[in-house]
DNA sequence: TTTGGTGTGGTCTGGA
DNA sequence: TCCAGACCACACC
């Protein structure tokens, strides 16, 4: 029989010794296959010069090994820009890969080995050329049904398809609560959301309860309630806000004390936590489990606004609904006392509505990134920027019979940390004070561009060419790349860059709320993120193909082309204000907006005829007004803080404390405010009048804790700081009082009154009481500052500020030197 | 087991 | 007590 299957999920088992795959999808009729398929897996020995055949025939005499080999041949690869012969081992039982790798790596005839760390999994699909989260087609025999799904075939064949077509996939979003009483954790809700359900079991009776909630009298019903309903339910994919830190651990751990097997997946098995370094993802097969808050975390952070990345943040960014107030101190009053028991039930399933809000943005971005790296969706949710770029590289690295680059081990690891950084992008000195009519140009992705046109690739760095010495040594430094090939990164990078204009292009002619557009919208942001992640990717020593020189060499053509284009500028008549790494921000005096903007573009348009390759200026805009300022210590104008006026009247800040999170959020508005009113309302005096009132606020006591709270994170063991600073001496106070304080923990904390230093004042928020907090701090170090570092470009001092209007701040100044 | 380098600024620390 | 330098976090591109 055939069958068209969407591929969700990909695991593997070992019968008989033998691999099988396990394909997991849906069907155009919505029903779950599963699809089994025997696969054998391999690595490479490479043989030292002319060691092959003997290499072959000593792996073939092998005895007492593990596993089977199934076949040895010597076959040929691309490695490092030649054809190479290198020996295949086929193995019959994945699991045992490694042992006999192990076996032959250090015979003398053994260059090296490769390709033997490389999941069962993933080799499958790569070698099949198979994209998950897409429609392939399965050619077979059905059989029983072991597993949890409609129809099971043992394929003979399995190929992709080139279907667009998505299917529907049933999504449930997983949220629970705990309380902690006399020292023990309790479960006491689990909601789940989904397009029709709404449902939270809560392990209590109540009266009036709403028509949601469903009771129970232990937490033992609760869990196997909850595995029955996903049982029904037959969800596709789970998604939760953190499962992995906290609800499935916690879930698992509770599971395991009340003796329940506790597990969702199509197998029947336990939920597993699939190691990955420091942290560990909560697994099911089948049933895939997404963690938003992983996928936010490490790849959407980069692009929101949202400094902290709650549930609730996030999901007012992306979809513009915040979550219900309810602090947990709260809730664990409210629990305890048996009151308002319908707003945690309420609060619960909100949480569990939005995740699964959420999962409509996020899963069709995953997907996406899915198809393009050709790994399962659960990894790739979970997968860092090198990471993605590495599993989309290794895919193409098959595709091309290129031969796939070991990961560096730890020594060598720790030997590419020990080399020296080299020098990286130009940022230009800006013009301080307030300018008018302002043209932006930069350079369309300037590293992917360069990369590309200037054939810059691991393979073909020195090749020794004099050709290519002359025409293409990387500015700055002694090496060159060569120009009489098609690198292997410059070729797949190129793709990307290519496949983002021509979505660009199809996107224009749609409507913006089109799923059509959605669907494209989604893979141009792919495409952006693996080729955005390639220059870094040079660079990062744990990377398979790494090659500082690669990154070195892209940087410097940075440097040459952004000096190049700021001298043509200036030869135009073009006054610069600014630039950094690859853009520039220009005025002429006498210019009104619309002429600056013609100059602008009459002026990319001439400087793009000069650019080689496909590397190109971009006009980004104009702007009616702009500040710079100097920085704090010294006369120079300071790099990287900035605030542009749009057209629109919107202000485009950047670097100021205001996008700060590690400044509290009234100097942050403050500061913001007194931009607005220089910028768009030209009246300083005003702008000083609102700090001023701002003050007087603080000073009255007037101001809400949320408001003086900074936020800072954590970013190793509290014991290895040498230096206590505030969020670390915070940190420490709330582990005294038993919260958990981990690497990566954001500490939210407020400085009191009190004697010491700034550090021995900072509180974690939650142990401040409304009138603690100290306002001298506040003015002198957080309110002031922010502000006046854009008033001060504007002539204004502290004292300006200070001056005694009232006699309040008049005491205050007097009390405290400066 | 955190893609890169460039840059600003706050707080602490220890020696003068 | 003062101050330079180290440490630290976070932003920009």
């Amino acid at each position: 029989m055939r069958e068209k299957v969407f591929l969700l999920d990909v695991d593997y088992d070992v019968e008989n010794e033998r691999g099988v795959i396990f394909l997991f999808g849906k069907n155009k009729e919505g029903k779950r296959i599963l699809v089994k398929k025997e696969f054998y897996t391999y690595f490479f020995a490479m043989p030292k010069e002319g060691k092959e055949e003997i290499l072959k025939q000593k792996i073939e005499s092998l005895k007492n090994l593990p596993t089977k080999i199934l076949s040895v041949d010597i076959i040929t690869k691309n490695w490092m820009g030649n054809e190479r012969r290198l020996v295949k081992i086929t193995i019959q039982n994945p699991r045992k890969l490694k042992d006999v790798r192990d076996a032959i790596k250090d015979w003398e005839e053994v260059e090296n080995t490769f390709e033997y760390n490389i999941s069962f999994y993933k080799r499958f699909l790569m070698d099949y050329r198979i994209k998950p989260c897409s429609w392939i087609e399965v050619e077979g025999n059905i059989v029983e049904n072991k597993f949890d799904v409609d129809l099971t075939i043992e394929a003979k064949e399995i190929k992709q398809l080139d279907e667009n077509e998505e299917p529907q996939i049933k999504v449930l979003a997983v949220d629970t609560e705990w309380v902690e009483i006399e020292d023990k954790e309790k479960l006491i809700m689990i909601s789940l959301a989904s397009e029709k359900l709404r449902k939270v079991l809560a392990l209590s009776e109540w009266q009036g309860k709403q028509e949601f909630v469903e009771s129970y009298a232990s937490e033992e019903r609760l869990i196997k309630r909850f595995l029955e309903i996903v049982k029904q339910e037959r969800p596709d994919i789970i998604v939760t806000y953190n499962g992995d830190g906290f609800d499935f651990l916690k879930l698992r751990e509770k599971a395991k004390q009340l003796k329940i097997k506790f597990g969702f997946g199509i197998d029947g098995k336990e939920l597993e936590f699939v190691r990955r370094g420091r942290a560990s993802a909560a697994r099911c097969f089948g049933v895939v489990h997404i963690d938003e808050y992983v996928f936010v975390d490490k790849i959407l952070s980069a692009s929101l606004k949202s400094e902290i990345l709650t549930l609730d943040e996030v999901a007012s960014e992306l979809i513009g609904e915040g979550k219900k107030e309810l602090e947990y101190k709260q809730m664990v009053e409210f629990w305890k006392e048996r009151k308002e028991l319908n707003r945690i039930a309420e609060y619960s399933m909100w949480d569990a509505h939005l995740t699964y809000l959420l999962s409509q943005i996020l899963l069709p971005q995953i997907f996406s990134l899915s198809r393009l790296v050709g790994e399962i969706p659960f990894d790739t949710s979970r997968y860092t920027y090198s990471q993605l770029v590495e599993a989309y590289l290794m895919k193409k690295a098959v595709e091309d019979n290129v031969l796939i680059p070991n990961s560096p081990k730890t020594e060598e690891k720790e030997s590419r940390m020990r080399e020296l950084p080299y020098k990286g992008a130009v940022v230009v000195e800006p013009k301080k004070g307030i300018h008018e009519n302002i043209a932006v140009m930069d350079f369309r992705s300037l590293y992917p561009t360069i990369i590309i046109s200037h054939s810059i690739s691991p393979e073909l760095l020195n090749c020794g060419h004099e050709e290519c010495k002359e025409k293409n040594t990387a500015p700055e430094t002694r090496n060159h790349f060569c120009i009489k090939k098609v690198g292997f990164i410059p070729k797949h990078l190129k793709f990307l860059i290519d496949r983002r204009k021509e979505l660009k292009e199809k996107m224009k002619k749609l409507p913006k709320n089109s799923p059509q557009y959605k669907i494209l919208d989604n893979e141009q942001y792919a495409t952006k993120i693996i080729s955005n992640a390639m220059y870094g990717y040079f660079g990062f020593v744990g990377a398979r193909w790494y090659k500082k020189e690669c990154g070195e060499a892209t940087a410097a053509w940075g440097r040459f082309y952004i000096r190049k284009i700021m001298q043509m500028a200036q030869e135009a008549g073009l006054e610069i204000i600014y630039g950094d790494t690859d853009s520039i921000f220009v005025k002429k005096e006498g210019l009104n907006l619309k002429e600056i903007e013609e100059e602008a573009k009459k002026f990319v348009e001439k400087v793009n005829k000069e650019l080689p390759g496909i590397i190109e200026l971009e006009f980004r805009g104009v702007y009616t007004r702009g500040i710079f300022v100097a920085r704090e210590k010294g006369e120079s104008g300071a790099k990287k803080r900035y605030a542009l006026l749009d057209l629109s009247g919107n202000l485009e800040i950047r670097g100021f404390e205001t996008v700060r999170r590690d400044w509290c959020k009234l100097a942050k508005e403050t500061q913001r405010k007194v931009l607005e009113i220089v910028l768009k309302e030209k009246d300083p005096e005003k702008a000083v009048q609102f700090v001023t009132e701002t003050i007087k606020r603080l000073k009255e006591g007037k101001v809400d804790i949320e408001e003086l709270t900074i936020y800072e994170q954590i970013t190793k063991p509290l014991n290895q700081y040498e230096q206590i600073g505030p969020h670390v001496k915070a940190a420490m106070k709330a582990r005294e009082k038993g919260k958990i304080v981990t690497e990566g923990s954001i500490i939210a904390f407020v400085i009191t009154k009190g004697s010491g230093s700034i550090s021995d004042r900072a509180m974690p928020v939650e142990f401040v009481t409304r009138n603690d907090y100290d306002a001298d701090y506040y003015i002198k170090h957080q309110i002031l500052p922010a502000a006046l570092r854009v008033l001060k470009a504007l002539g204004y001092t502290e004292e300006n500020i200070l001056k005694p209007k009232t006699p309040g701040l008049g005491m205050w100044l007097k009390n405290s030197k400066h």
